[in-house]
DNA sequence: AACGGACTGTACGGTAGCGCACAAAATTCG
DNA sequence: CGAATTTTGTGCGCTACCGTACAGTCCGTT
């Protein structure tokens, strides 16, 4: 790839716009920004990758500036599940700086994208130090904490199309973006349904005009008809994410894209 | 009620057996936990007494040493579902004294029993002082996350036979007692199935003779065979629990009870 | 251009669990 | 002690979803 590996550290005297496409790194504070962007290393996220391993002690924490990555849990039976989705709004590993060491679960890249890493040890440093960025990363633990409660609600109560629209809601959030590059195979998966009742359920919400769908990827036309199509887990966790970190993350998108 | 308010100070100058029933208190280094002690107040839960409300800035945190509480979760057509359990291996509130304010979700008493409560504030002063103290906490918050997470899969994946095996299980290890004292209807809630069908499946239970049921209540007589009866789920969370807390919570039951 | 592989559409019998309804038993209460 | 209330047992039609299978369609490869 033609990626500059040293961008971060020659933007470093041009004082930039700082805007590391990172919701929580947007959300520092200057100084504490500044003690970790010397640290921050470019790292592509590349789909199927494993970024935590269960019980593996973590080296290093991800803040996800593009694409999506799952938490997953699996089963004897060899298949995962998806517990929790982290986009542009979070990162991997959040619990680690704050004394954690390894986790049962896993993370898995979904859709490739970019993020910067740096070494866990090092933010667990600067996090005894900083009592803002401790309360930022505490925050964030706790909107996912959130995320999965509602999840459990979400897969005892609501029907697949219902899980599905939700889905595609949350993950066109994490991205920021319409388009979301994933298979139906790999809907299903996450969702825990078979692939034949998530094509089903796409096209009934295509017909609807709420996405279009081509090979290996959807796109969202209209996000207020796919909200209305999800449940209310939707709508709870986003607000959840948005009173602890505020509103600049899951920004409100428009109803319909402006043409 | 005829309970002493004065029973922990006084029992301050005979340097008592120190087993608070709590089993979190009881991993506490001999120092922290004698600066939480004349904090500690018991508390009786009862049932059905809320104790955490949705978006109430939290005052009080609970060690319960008796009992059982339940995160729930709302829902919009007035259904609560239950996220996790919360018994004598843990506490209520964990995540306020590491900094959050409020939660998104309820913790209700479900079997009455006692704890020992201290003011939020307090106790995250003390977190701030002692290291030890913070990362047991945390520790904690990290198996009660595992337990939600795997609540998520088990809520999409499992029969309700098995959640319901694995509930009782789970929630005999919470009180550490053979005895559970809810109905059919409560457990219906809790698993977020109808009523009609905890019964039916309590009985196939009873007729394998894991359980014995009167009314207003389950006895489990063979840990084992439930254990057997239920998915892995209950595996996952309690060595989770046990690798993060260590093997004093959750522990081995014998497979029939002696007598 | 043709091939192979991945992805998507569709069909079909089987079933776990739902919503509802009502009766039987046990417990509480007047 | 009998009445009222709570709790438990059981039945029945219905539907969402499963497992599986197979055919059509798009894609990159050589």
């Amino acid at each position: 790839m033609a990626r500059s590996p040293r961008r971060i550290s020659t933007t470093r005297l041009a004082r930039p716009p700082r805007t590391p496409g990172n919701r929580l790194l947007a959300l520092l504070m200057e100084a504490d920004f500044a003690a970790l962007e010397p640290h921050l290393e470019p790292y592509p996220l590349k789909k199927g990758v494993t970024l935590l391993r269960p019980n593996v002690p973590v080296k290093y924490v991800y803040f996800v500036s593009e694409g999506l990555v799952s938490l997953v849990q699996l089963l004897e039976n060899g298949k995962y599940t998806e517990t929790g989705i982290i986009g542009r709004e979070g990162m991997v590993g959040a619990m680690v700086p704050l004394g954690a060491s390894a986790f049962s679960h896993e993370a898995i890249v979904q859709i490739s994208g970019m993020s910067l890493r740096m070494k866990a040890e090092t933010l667990r440093i600067e996090v005894a130090l900083r009592p803002a960025l401790r309360d930022l990363l505490l925050r964030y633990v706790q909107s996912l904490f959130s995320q999965v409660a509602q999840s459990v609600v979400c897969n005892g109560q609501h029907t697949v199309r219902q899980r599905l629209a939700r889905w595609l809601a949350m993950g066109a959030d994490c991205v920021e973006s319409d388009h979301l590059a994933l298979t139906h195979e790999l809907l299903a998966t996450m969702l825990g349904v078979r692939r034949s009742g998530v094509t089903e359920d796409l096209n009934v919400l295509k017909k609807a005009g709420f996405i279009a769908a081509e090979k290996g990827g959807v796109q969202v036309l209209d996000y207020r008809g796919l909200q209305n199509a999800a449940c209310e887990c939707y709508g709870q966790v986003r607000s959840e994410f948005r009173r602890l970190l505020g509103p600049s993350v899951f920004q409100e998108k428009s109803s319909v894209p402006e043409k």
